[in-house]
DNA sequence: TTCACGATTCTA
DNA sequence: AGAATCGTGAAG
């Protein structure tokens, strides 16, 4: 032993540079990682990504696509942060800001599975909201704080994940461009494709505890 | 001040 | 397939 010996550090969260890309290229690349909130009595409540969606301002159906405005203010500022809205006036939803300043970008966190809870307890962006209890406060918190909320990277042993990619969800513009993506073994996916049948319960994938980040 | 509209969810 | 429900932005 010696006295120079430094700590192993652990990246416990993505970093910025990982957020500062198209969302159409950082979508895809957050399935399989995951959400982390730290919960007031200290336990530690976690899920993985498993369907997201990308939006940019350039495309109709992005909420920065007419006007920035106080409510969309976030999506228009730095990448690695939480942009929650309110859909329906009822559901949050939760989205990762990506890309550039001044550039609405973002991807939309559609559902995750947790490990040894209900396969479609987060199986929508406003119930994934919900179940990580997530609200207008959360609004622009950092992604990358490590401190109460974070994402953290995708395990090596997703290494060769099968996904899904196809046109959005309850959107009325932009509905041709296929910026959605799941995890095909996956029972926590809000919506599949069509043709895409459900995987039988025996084979699906679910996280086990063990995989705590 | 009023009105129409959802990046949804739940129930039939 | 259809209703519920209400915050938001645009219009008057």
């Amino acid at each position: 032993m010696t006295a120079c010996q430094q700590p192993v550090i652990v990246i416990a969260s993505l970093r910025f540079d990982f957020f500062a890309r198209p969302a159409e290229v950082v979508a895809p690349e957050l399935i399989g990682c995951r959400l982390v909130k730290r919960q007031d009595d200290g336990s530690l409540l976690w899920g993985v990504i498993v369907e997201t969606e990308a939006y940019s301002q350039d495309d109709p159906a992005c909420h920065g696509y007419r006007r920035r405005s106080p409510q969309n203010e976030t999506l228009f500022g730095e990448p690695g942060r939480f942009y929650v809205y309110v859909s329906y006036g009822i559901h949050h939803c939760v989205n990762v800001v990506t890309d550039r300043e001044d550039w609405a970008n973002g991807v939309l966190l559609r559902a995750a599975a947790l490990p040894a809870e209900p396969e479609r307890i987060a199986a929508g962006p406003g119930l994934l909201a919900r179940r990580f209890g997530l609200d207008r406060t959360d609004d622009s918190r950092p992604v990358t704080g490590e401190h109460d909320l974070w994402m953290a990277p995708r395990p090596d042993t997703f290494a060769n994940l099968d996904l899904v990619t196809t046109t959005r969800i309850g959107i009325s513009r932009g509905e041709t461009r296929p910026w959605r993506w799941y995890l095909r073994s996956s029972r926590s996916v809000s919506r599949r494709a069509p043709g895409d049948r459900m995987p039988a319960r025996d084979q699906c994938w679910m996280p086990n505890e063990e995989e705590r980040p």
